[in-house]
DNA sequence: AGGTTTTATGTAATCGATTACACGAAAGTA
DNA sequence: TACTTTCGTGTAATCGATTACATAAAACCT
């Protein structure tokens, strides 16, 4: 059995009052100096530990920040919270999970919950948009919670937000494809409610434009992030009158699908067809024919979405900050896309 | 602003008690039905909600529970996150992250910060082995708080764990190298003071004796769960007076070094030489010369082990039990090592 | 009516730590 | 010496919810 000691029983141990002994553990600049060496060590003698929960409900403040991802078995969002983990850990934070495997009704539950919890804040990448669900975020407000979204982020005030440029994205992909002779260019997009999938869309488009290049709007296809839905999409846009000679995909996992289709096909790559995705997901870089790719830096988004909270967490609720950061996306370029040089 | 709304205002709205708020809402059988109804209508348009803190504080129950890993950023321990996550959501609990980065002071760190964050249980994957550190385990124990191993074990007592059988991994993998046709057999083991690689390096000991092969020191080598490490250990192996004809590795990072490496010496894959992994990493599937490898169906490890932290979570503290689960591997045979049909 | 049981609610302690306020003792000042 | 500060510690309230115990009112019984 192991009792668990209180202040109260040191107290009792030297014949002083808990609230001395409390004072000497914080190091109060009131206490006698014997007597604080005295309560300290005999606090490590009786192994006591601070009860973290009675002074959280003091105090208001538990020490817990929640991070809620639509999954975290994706290297992506597991890399965020690495991120989050490393910069807080110092700074005596614990990390919740929470995962809303894209459902908004989880996503009100998951943010309710961690209010409930009494979090001191929460970082968060939006699952998706719908025009009722504003009420669980402004609850969070309300109830003065730091709330910081990253990556998929959703316009609301007073929410700090830390992103990567994907128009900026978007177009170093698809002028680099331009680059490499690709005339043709098809894009792999998703959800337009959110933002990061139309600022990529809108990257490729400008590319095009910048590049003396028309848009087509077939060659658009909206798809989901899975290898399937990129080798339907490949299936589709082979049937064009004029079929497109590249693939820039918003996510890494159709690039992978288109590939494999265009081989299926005994399309050559990269010469015949070129293919570039988005997120830097570890085996695009693995694969013998390696995918060119966006990297996102998810591990800076991270721990700069910690840094934020961590200014926003102390600054008493006199002013509201809202703070935008923007990441510079990276463009791996890798064999799937190289055709010039070696 | 937001006033935090407590049983207490309830309580002088309606002119009555606390106590009567707390038992109305938490459907106390002595409460009239006319005025729990009330107390419910009243405390649902105040907008209250519960502080879990005041209840964790004093029912000594926080309801969350604490997960330690090396990295979370890996598809293995993510996947287990994710299936701890999604068992004990339903049940309420919320899961705090914890990453060790392979340290046993950050392990010992993150076993007491849990334990004084009053977690209502551990599950973790052990980082390492050091004699001393027991008492870090004893801590929690003595706490009577539920901890639970997951994949990399350690014998405590009172101690449950969800593992692989790892030895049959390991015996499966070898068995199918053989089946192939490979008759020099080399080993990527790790760290021998967890009892994953022991038990995979004895299950492949166990496959070469049960087929007539012997058993050859120098063909077991130890490395690092990398692709670099992979690489090196390939080239050891290729400067023996009989080179392997087939890895069987622990790590799938390590046999996809092993892999970049045999390639770029023109050695044929499978033809002349077969590969199989460990841990069945999404990469290893995604490859154009995808990688055999041994599953260890994560998810459900994950699921598991929060099922054993259910049922040992109410056992008042009288008896200890101890439960070892030991799931089933599987071997996904790819093209890495399939020179047969096909 | 008088006595007993049941029902519904109030009273107050409790979980463990923090802290405003009070107060006696020691030290400083004139 | 008498009076004011300063110092160190004690007293008691507080954070918000739960609950053992007490009690008043209502219901039941003969």
């Amino acid at each position: 059995m192991s009792e668990k000691v209180t202040i109260y029983d040191i107290a009792e141990k030297l014949n002083i009052t808990a609230a001395t002994v409390s004072r000497a553990l914080n190091n109060n600049p009131k206490i006698k100096e014997a007597t604080r060496e005295l309560v300290i060590k005999t606090a490590a003698a009786m192994n006591y530990k601070q009860n973290k929960l009675a002074l959280a409900l003091k105090s208001g403040r538990s020490n817990n920040i929640g991070v809620i991802v639509p999954r975290i078995d994706s290297n992506f969002f597991a890399s965020v919270i690495r991120g989050i983990e490393e910069e807080l850990y110092p700074h005596g934070y614990q990390v919740i999970i929470c995962q809303t495997h894209e459902s908004i009704k989880r996503e009100n539950e998951n943010l309710h919950t961690l209010v409930d919890a009494q979090v001191d804040g929460i970082m968060m990448s939006v699952t998706g948009i719908s025009d009722e669900n504003d009420s669980a975020f402004r609850n969070v407000l309300e109830k003065n919670v730091p709330l910081i979204f990253f990556d998929r982020s959703k316009h609301i005030d007073g929410v700090s937000s830390v992103t990567i440029n994907d128009f900026k994205g978007g177009y170093l992909a698809t002028k680099h494809l331009i680059d490499e002779g690709c005339r043709n260019i098809a894009h792999f997009s998703g959800d337009q409610s959110l933002d990061i999938f139309k600022n990529r869309f809108l990257g490729y488009k400008q590319a095009l434009l910048d590049n003396g290049l028309p848009f087509n709007e077939e060659y658009v296809i909206f798809t989901k992030s899975s290898v399937e839905a990129g080798k339907d999409a490949v299936d589709k846009l082979l049937q064009l009158e004029t079929p497109p000679d590249a693939i820039f995909s918003s996510s890494d996992f159709a690039a992978l699908g288109a590939i494999q289709e265009l081989k299926e096909r005994n399309i050559s790559i990269p010469s015949e067809f070129c293919v570039a995705g988005f997120s830097n997901e570890p085996f695009t870089k693995f694969m013998e024919l390696s995918i060119t790719s966006v990297d996102q830096s998810p591990l800076e988004m991270g721990r700069m979405s910690a840094r934020v909270f961590l200014e926003q967490v102390d600054k008493t609720d006199t002013i509201k900050i809202e703070k935008k950061v923007v990441l510079a996306p990276e463009l791996h370029i890798r064999k799937s896309s190289t055709r010039t040089n070696f």
